[in-house]
DNA sequence: TTCAAAAGTTGGAATCGTTCTAAACAGTCG
DNA sequence: CGACTGTTTAGAACGATTCCAACTTTTGAA
């Protein structure tokens, strides 16, 4: 954590007391957030906290290449403070998200027809299924 | 085309014209249009045509599984008439969205700590790369 | 330590895709 | 040919995200 902060600064960001909070609340998070997660969970320590300095951190998390945007639920961005290349599982049941550190690039050749179109250089794959916490409160039900 | 409309008629959904238009435009259609490039098209024989049409007949299309919502622009949904499982390329500078008809579930296991907190049933892969077109305009530039 | 430039913060307004609503309308079945 | 019921429409409403302009803070240099 100390060290990010370095290297923030060393990038030329200004670390405002917000922005630590934030970079805080994300350091080792595997929950997957959307801004809203993040707003609230930050707004208890700085209630003066915006919506526009949420997503601004972001952005500028994002491009930095610090922070990962998912585009995995269709009603908002999550993002993952994990940038290491990974892929997802999803809960169809309740939307909880997972991580699957697994490469598979080389079991994923694609066909001529797809290669003559594009130049392919990264995949992401979502698995969808029901988490275990789902599965209990359906049986029970 | 006949045939499809004959299946919707049976499923107790009413066939007006411009529902017709619009199954009409996304039959066959590779593009993964967004409900706007649907609206769009549409609405130039049926100059009345509402978003509300649009986004209904997609709902109800989407519900009897004869078109899938892609979650793959953070923009806009997608919409793809072709329900048999199959995966996307998207080219990342121009948006451009390619099938890829192979299924690599056989290839894909899942790591037991992923297993051990859901029960996995599908997947979809995103495969990113740069379209043939924008290489082209890129190296002439 | 002090200061000014540059960047960040804020609340609210604005935007954009999508959904809802209520009234008018039109397929479908008998 | 009706009537029942689902559909269309325009526009309002909504939720996530972005923009804005005024104010505040961090930072690096003096």
């Amino acid at each position: 954590m100390q060290k990010q902060i370095e290297k923030y600064r060393k990038k030329g960001m200004k670390l405002t007391p917000q922005r630590l909070a934030i970079l805080e609340y994300l350091d080792g998070n595997t929950a997957h957030p959307t801004a809203e997660d993040i707003y609230r969970a930050v707004k208890k320590k700085h209630p003066t906290l915006s919506f526009a300095t949420v997503y601004n951190t972001l952005q500028a998390l994002v491009n930095m290449g610090e922070v990962m945007e998912l585009t995995i639920d269709p009603e908002r961005k999550h993002f993952d403070p994990d940038t290491t290349p990974h892929h997802h599982v999803i809960c169809t049941r309740c939307g909880r998200i997972g991580d699957v550190f697994v490469d598979y690039s080389r079991r994923l050749e694609l066909p001529e027809e797809v290669t003559r179109s594009f130049t392919v250089t990264s995949n992401h794959i979502d698995f969808y299924g029901v988490c275990k916490n789902c599965e209990r409160k359906r049986r029970t039900k």
